[in-house]
DNA sequence: GCGACAG
DNA sequence: ATCTTGTCGC
């Protein structure tokens, strides 16, 4: 698909911060997909050499129901900014862009390793990745960036929601019984009811959504056998 | 100034 | 996130 690069990734951190600033007041966090509708769901995820230089990254399509696999695309990009809490989405999202503009079908929703509006600024790397890409975002973070919360239920599919400044700004959802909850915020074009309406739906028998899931361990391969290689 | 702090 | 083997619990 054809990408929009609404601005540069490659600036300093007093750009970004600024850039966050003014991305974050575009965001629409109403309605987004209805589950009876979802047909393909995306999801990606990034990995790097332990040099610290090169980013590797994975972005699937998966049928919906049925979670099976439709396409894969794989890629890597050199690192340019390094991780600070806060300006994820700066480090991880070249990669990413990369390989959305090689993707064939276009997704229902966009499921990102990370938060959405569960941030400092209120653009955490699904709500970023969701303005590029003009398509619904769903942050699915394994741990909390801001905001407070009350423990949620032990049964999966228990939850509470995610406060940050008074505001919600997402939901800890238990996606696994006894098993320590995920932090689900809506990227973009999506409400924060919705976005974890989804997360749960997407999801299996483990603790993270099958989309983010997917991603993560084939990046994870894929790095492995590009580096085995020797492939600079 | 100190502690927190997605991946 | 990455560096790394085995170990504990559901
Ligand atoms: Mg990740």
């Amino acid at each position: 698909m054809k990408i929009d690069r609404i601005h540069s990734l490659d600036v300093q951190i007093d750009r970004a911060r600024e850039l966050q600033l003014e991305l974050a007041e575009r965001l629409v966090l109403e309605g987004g997909p209805k589950i009876e509708r979802l047909r393909i769901v995306a999801g990606c995820d990034v990995a790097f050499d332990s040099a610290g230089k090169r980013a590797f990254g994975a972005l699937v399509l998966l049928s919906f129901p049925e979670l099976e696999l439709l396409e894969l695309v794989r890629g890597e990009a050199p690192l340019r900014f390094p991780y600070i809490p806060g300006y994820l989405s700066f480090r991880e999202m070249e990669v990413l862009l990369g390989l959305f503009e090689g993707l064939k079908t276009v997704p229902d929703a966009v499921f990102a390793d990370g938060q959405g509006i569960a941030h400092p600024r209120g653009l955490g790397l699904a709500s970023h990745l969701g303005l590029f890409l003009g398509l619904p975002t769903i942050g699915c973070a394994k741990s909390r960036l801001v905001g407070t919360y009350r423990e949620p239920g032990q049964n999966r599919g228990d939850s509470s929601p995610l406060f940050y400044r008074e505001r919600p700004v997402g939901t800890v959802l238990r996606t696994r019984a006894n098993t320590k909850p995920i932090f689900v915020s809506p990227g973009h074009l999506i409400s924060v009811e919705n976005a974890a309406a989804l997360a749960l739906a997407v999801g299996g028998r483990f603790r993270v959504p099958e989309p983010t899931r997917s991603a993560d361990r084939l990046v994870s391969e894929f790095k492995r056998e590009t580096i085995q290689r020797g492939l600079v």
